[in-house]
DNA sequence: ATAAAGTCCACTAACTTGGTGGGGTGTTTT
DNA sequence: AAAACACCCCACCAAGTTAGTGGACTTTAT
């Protein structure tokens, strides 16, 4: 499951998408629309920020905005980033891999079913992006 | 992710499937083939019981059997059972459903992205059974 | 200078995960 | 009948994660 992290950033990053060049947005209105706990908000935003996602502005007139355009941001970077694994397995991961004690990959057959289901899942999520969120 | 939970449990379900019609296996003989803490595999094989996917037997020549044969026992079964809901977003789950606040889920991207992901999901899990782990 | 707005650090309550310990209950064998 | 066997059940625990909160600090615009 997506923590509620996840899915308060991935709300926060429908809004700045809907909001796309249309210059930088108050943390504290994406709170309020989105219905975010405010400084909880800032710790995500600033891991966005941080991956490269997001930019921001300080002072009067700032806050925060996509650095990329929102067909260019992948929903699967977003979970990585801030859920963790998309795989259901260490063993089977790409990007958070571990290898499996005692049980040896090669004639595992929860391992084979495991990369299945993961295959399965990024077809689609690697797939959409920001844009795809924006109805 | 799947909890340890899980990967125990899905060790000793294969490890019983591979018995199937052997009759009553040893707990102790599971945790020592598959190297899972005793105890612990305990609670877990008394959860798949009281699930009835397992049954057991008490005194001299007694210990856990599969229930049913082990292609009737759905993987997906096994994971909603041990380690909770397949879906990625609880306003999407079958079996765990509960309405997402602050969103509804008419016109919310993310819930129609997460509906896909979870039936490709699903059309994997149940369609393989504990005889498919039996490699 | 002052106010606006993001940055950073540290702390916390509640929950989940991955166990462990010990006695109780039912079955089989002697 | 009693001993041995093996599952059943309850309660507890340490460590880690999740979902926050509070407060001080820095940068920027006017």
């Amino acid at each position: 499951m997506l923590s509620k992290k996840s899915q308060y950033a991935f709300k926060a990053l429908t809004y700045l998408s809907e909001k796309f060049n249309e210059g930088p947005v108050l943390i504290s209105e994406i709170a309020r629309k989105k219905k975010i706990p405010l400084k909880f908000l800032e710790n995500i935003l600033l891991e966005l920020k941080k991956a490269d996602i997001l930019d921001s502005k300080k002072g009067k007139g700032g806050g925060y905005f996509l650095k990329k355009s929102p067909e260019k941001i992948k929903v699967s970077t977003v979970i990585r980033l801030i859920n963790g694994p998309i795989s259901m397995l260490p063993c089977v991961s790409l990007y958070f891999y571990e290898r499996c004690k005692n049980c040896n990959e090669k004639s595992c057959g929860l391992h084979d079913l495991m990369i299945q289901v993961r295959d399965a899942t990024l077809e689609i999520v690697e797939n959409r992006t920001l844009k795809d969120l924006v109805v």
